[in-house]
DNA sequence: TTGTACGCGTTATCAC
DNA sequence: GTGATAACGCGTACAA
């Protein structure tokens, strides 16, 4: 592999212009130009960025972190990432954890050590180690799909607190009084328990009292959507509505549903969160919690940028908002007038 | 930042002892290892992968070429090869092209100038410049979801022919006589133009005659699908079957089949291609031609990872199986025979 | 406009 | 077991 040195050799011209040819082509005539750039043909010379990274202590490389390559929601995120990231000259790298945190860690320290200028993550620990110290310093990241509105961190994610609430008042306003949560477990999640949190809050804004054996914590997984309908059904007093922490969740249930032979929504009401494309090709389509991914991610991505370009400033949060998206998946349980207005938004 | 010379400067040795507790602590006394460590500890040591992979002109870092990163069969075989490299050692750096063939060359320019030591590849142009050249230059990579049986590529793929064969097959066998074909643009994807391959072969083998107004090309989006439905149906005799030359392809002509209440598969039966997680949800499932692709790019690492440690060899050619699924969107035309045995496997 | 010389952080090759 | 030092390919003062 040819180096700028076999070319200024072969150009009979310094390396320094055979830099300036590649970064900086009007500081050299034409002339030398010419000649450096024929040198390069001959030689098939290829430019060698980690040596530039290494020599200049910039790569222009951006590390994104995603809990889940499968989930379609990142895909929309990460695509939204890509564009501004490209569209401001950075290369992007994608590393997943499985929602596991030591696999998340691990992805941190091999982005840092291949130098990677700044870090875009929806974390799977908000309190840990990992982040604390890239905070400490001063390493430029910001937090996607989170729901810290304060502190030190920059993030950019949606209201989940809202989001629960509003799927939640979607099924009180529909006359259900039995609404199971299957979560994503909080201990990986805490988009997931601000969910909750809007869960119940939205649960105790309308009288209904908190039954704690109708939240289920469970894998962001189709086989635990199945498990936690099993487990549902086995109360005592079964719910009529689950309001799944993600729309994945939901797709568990609903294909569990159709083992059991209860029908959706006649037998269960079921609201999800995301609007991962398919689930508006269901039958019924699914109700859900329009998150703006694509817009997520470009903004977490913009606002990695400026804090790339202009340093470190004060924290940015940044929360866009959510859409309850209604097809079909939801109605009064069996027996109960229609529609009851809804005022919590 | 601090380096290996501030390590050693601190414990008093050379940088080079420092670099031996780094990679071969065995090499180097249990008393300066541990003076080492204690220094790296207070000067806060981070190590530098891209200066190693400078000195030594090895980064461990194979990029994956996709041309969408929204479709989920692509998600399952980056998975796959994540999987694999990521166990042998290897870093996966991940690039989109869109379905262009210049993102596609603009993205492996970039691979290689960050010095990446292989890449797997969808490719959307196998004849194009930019693979060639890799080649010429014997530099390691390996096609996925080609169907390449020979010449001088390694390639993992499926057999496509087979594959779009074997969905017409299960549209002739139920009876259909016009059949359409909507397929992804063959500038752009050779898979699709093998399952094309596959689609006319099986029509003459059943005696029905060609129609070039019923194999429409398009964009592999939903789109493409829905204005490809709306083509078809407008057609003298509109066909009573698609095979769609993937499952995106078919969600679009389901979507737009509602819109048309057109029923499936009363109206219209359908085959799709990769059975991507979801089209097992929806209602009727979509009968599908299924592609291994976590396997898939499981394999494309292996082959790749052999190829990196041997060195240039004979190129490997893998066919992985397909297989058709059958949920529910195939029926035969009304007005006929039930089912009609299929010998053509 | 062009050339010289050094630095970037690590590994590898010798010596000792 | 350990140390000194030359690579690796490029950017960039600084000098000419």
């Amino acid at each position: 592999m040819s180096t700028i040195v076999d070319v200024a050799n072969l150009a009979r011209v310094s390396t320094a212009t055979v830099s300036r040819v590649i970064n900086t082509p009007d500081q050299v005539s034409p002339a030398t130009r010419d000649k450096v750039l024929k040198a390069m043909e001959t030689c098939q010379y290829r430019y060698n960025a980690l040596a530039k990274g290494f020599a200049t202590q910039k790569t222009r490389i951006i590390g994104v972190v995603v809990p889940s390559i499968t989930n379609p929601v990142f895909a929309e995120s990460t695509r939204g990432i890509q564009d501004v990231l490209s569209a401001c000259g950075y290369h992007t790298i994608l590393g997943n954890t499985d929602y596991t945190y030591a696999r998340e860690a691990e992805t941190l320290q091999v982005f840092r050590q291949m130098q990677v200028e700044g870090i875009i993550i929806s974390t799977t620990d908000l309190k840990g180690e990992a982040l604390a110290a890239l905070n400490r310093e001063d390493f430029p990241f910001v937090l996607t799909y989170s729901t810290v509105r304060s502190g030190p961190l920059s993030c950019v994610g949606v209201d989940n607190f809202a989001g629960g609430y509003r799927a939640t008042a979607h099924l009180t306003a529909n006359g259900h009084t039995r609404i199971a949560m299957l979560a994503g477990a909080f201990s990986f999640s805490d988009k997931s328990r601000h969910r909750w949190y809007g869960y119940r809050k939205c649960l105790r804004d309308n009288k209904l009292s908190y039954d704690a054996a109708l939240v289920l914590q469970s894998d962001y997984t189709l086989e635990g959507g199945m498990a936690g309908l099993d487990r549902l059904m086995a109360l005592d007093h079964p719910p009529t509505a689950v309001f799944c922490s993600n729309d994945y969740l939901a797709l568990g249930i609903m294909e569990k549903a159709r083992h059991l032979s209860l029908s959706i929504p006649r037998d269960l009401s079921l609201v999800g969160f995301d609007d991962i494309p398919m689930v508006g090709f269901l039958t019924p389509g699914l109700d859900t919690i329009h998150q703006p991914a694509y817009d997520m991610g470009q903004e977490s991505a913009r606002v990695l940028v400026s804090r790339l370009k202009d340093g470190p400033g004060r924290p940015v949060h940044k929360l866009l908002p959510t859409q309850l998206i209604k097809r079909g998946s939801v109605q009064p349980p069996t027996g109960t007038p229609r529609e009851i207005p809804c005022n919590h938004n």
